[in-house]
DNA sequence: CGGCATCCCTGTGGATACTG
DNA sequence: CAGTATCCACAGGGATGCCG
């Protein structure tokens, strides 16, 4: 009996390059609209849930907690009595914005030329 | 016996805003090494199997096809005796350029503070 | 209100083999 | 050389329910 041991997972991660990290932080799912709603201003969860129309909550916390520990956003916990908690952009999340900003750019010209949606 | 439909896909793909179509252009595995590696020339289809380690030939086609379908790359056949195929970016390939700059730009500061790698 | 825990399904990508 | 076909593993998300 062959044991057959198939190994499809690459031993080490694809090539952890600075482009493909970086991309990471903003490309689980929702991420980049995350962050686009916290351009603005602070948002509380809710506010999120509803800027960013169909997204878990079991997702938009993740992608919070997730974007706090890469120091793009950070959480505040507001003492009011039905306890709330905003997040907004920190300096360096902030910096993402010409990114995406960029990105928009693009996006406008594929939607003008029909390449998307 | 109830027929209990788990019907776990949202019937509606999560709101295509804008943001959310291009980063998919962008967004697929390698692809946006694959723009990198396009950045500074035509390049051939081994040549960025060389150029991107670990990717697979199935992805790296996928993603060629899939970017050539957005209008980010073309492919241009070369009449050569062992056939040879190279791919370049579009204008509107090049304007993806600046925003992985802008992305890279910020890998950089998440670096130095520890947040990534 | 904010946010885990659970459960399950799909898409995406890797490995390998094969074709023109 | 430049892919395509098949097969499969797995992480990432959606739904729902529970908790402080």
């Amino acid at each position: 009996m062959s044991l057959k041991v198939r190994l499809n997972k690459s031993p080490k991660p694809p090539q952890t390059c600075l482009l493909t990290e970086c991309m990471s932080v903003i490309s689980g799912a929702w991420a980049p609209n995350v962050i686009w709603s916290l351009r603005s201003g602070p948002r509380r969860f809710n506010e999120l849930r509803i800027d960013i129309p169909p997204i878990s909550a079991k997702v938009l916390s993740a992608r919070l907690t997730e974007l706090t520990e890469r120091g793009v956003i950070v959480r505040n916990v507001l003492p009011t009595s039905p306890p709330s908690v905003e997040y907004q952009l920190t300096e360096l999340g902030q910096e993402l914005i010409p990114a995406l900003d960029a990105i928009v750019h693009v996006g406008y010209k594929l939607k003008d030329k029909g390449y998307i949606e």
